[in-house]
DNA sequence: GAATTATTTTAGATTTGTCTAAAATAATTT
DNA sequence: AAATTATTTTAGACAAATCTAAAATAATTC
């Protein structure tokens, strides 16, 4: 594993964060997450395609291929297994780690990462419940879980729909919800039990009860 | 206190350590110090000298001012802080510790080092026996011992001479040592206790006993 | 003290990562 | 399907940190 800039790995891991289990991720989206502008995406996406570490065609957007998700899964794991240190050992609180954990992950050496891992006792999840990499990049499956169940503001990929139904396809096609999509829900109303929803960038949607009970997720903060 | 590139910390922590009491660091000392070129080196000091963290005169040579230390005590607080929690917690043996301390002494953020120092129960020296920096920057005063009693190859800094005759100053200056100067013993030889030196870049040079005997430094190693 | 040698600085180029403004392409609307 | 709008890419510029080669200055030697 060859080692990359600061900048290629926060590009790397974005694009991982992005991406859905089919969607391809595009220019402005990945622009807008790292609040940078959309020529320099490009200029970034020509240089890790010529790395290898993604599949990309100009105008179609980018998924990272094989050898990319190996990276970005090498930097969750450095990210993760600080955040947990901070929050374990120096008491730092649950909202602090993140920003903390931003720059140490970026310290790319093996061992240490290792042995960190080790001293902390091999932890499965960091402080906001995500699962972290083992040393072979292998990461625990996250539970598919009910739209239903899925906690307010926490991101989640669509994985399955139990009815398939033309009818409810429809709906789904006119919602933009297809197999990976990432949503997270915003707010739920008690009165009829439906949630509005947010899909990336987008206006948030309104879901009815009766089609969130028929969405399936997976939701790496599941396990909180 | 403002933010410095790792290159700008580098360069400061560098000069930091070739520093004695009174000598000026030169622009070949420090580009071999760091492994880089003189032309580095000249653009570097212009740029810090504009952001007033030295003195420096073309063809002078440069030497830290009052902010520039407090920088580089920082960044020193940030390495052994890092190095006594490399070798204590997480089991790296007293040489690996360096290396990966070199990286993390970059992350600043000061709330990190602080809960770091704490977690660790405020250590006074690092894995090397040098002094680690406090929040406000202090550092032990490392104690004053004759010429003779220092070990080999570390690095001390004249910091007196007892006898004060013209005699002794004569060979002091012959030898280019003065106050400051920093140095360290190559070799002893038991038969007159006379003993090769190394000032620097400079090639070694023999002292005798007597010599030696009247000689004092500072050595921030020697608690060790 | 003039000539030689060593050191330091300047000038100009390179790489990485970023930007703005304009051009190219794709998507949407009418 | 033509026009409009949105997205993406290209072209060219800039800052940081580095380098090489040449010029300027300082130190040393004869």
């Amino acid at each position: 594993m060859l080692n990359y800039s600061t900048s290629e790995e926060n590009y790397i891991k974005a694009i991982f964060h992005l991406q859905g289990s089919t969607d391809n991720v595009t220019t402005n989206e990945l622009a807008n997450e790292l609040k940078t502008k959309p020529a320099s995406v490009t200029d970034m996406m020509k240089k890790l395609k010529a790395k290898k570490l993604l599949n990309y065609q100009r105008y179609q957007g980018f998924r990272l291929n094989n050898e990319g998700n190996k990276v970005a899964l090498g930097v969750i794991r450095r990210h993760r297994l600080w955040e947990y240190f901070l929050a374990e050992k120096l008491k730092f609180t649950w909202d602090e780690v993140h920003e903390v954990a931003e720059d140490l992950e970026h310290v790319t050496n093996k061992k240490l990462i290792d042995k960190l891992d080790e001293y902390l006792g091999f932890p499965r999840v960091d402080p906001h419940g995500d699962p972290i990499p083992d040393a072979n990049g292998k990461i625990e499956v996250s539970k598919k879980i009910c739209l239903t169940e899925l906690p307010l503001n926490t991101t989640a990929a669509v994985c399955s729909v139990s009815d398939q139904s033309s009818e409810i396809l429809e709906l789904l096609e006119h919602k933009k919800i297809t197999l990976g999509t990432k949503l997270e829900i915003k707010r739920k109303f008690d009165f009829d039990n439906s949630m509005e929803i947010k899909i990336r960038q987008q206006a948030a949607i309104t879901i009815s009860e009766q089609l969130a009970k028929n969405i399936f997720v997976t939701s790496s903060a599941a396990s909180q």
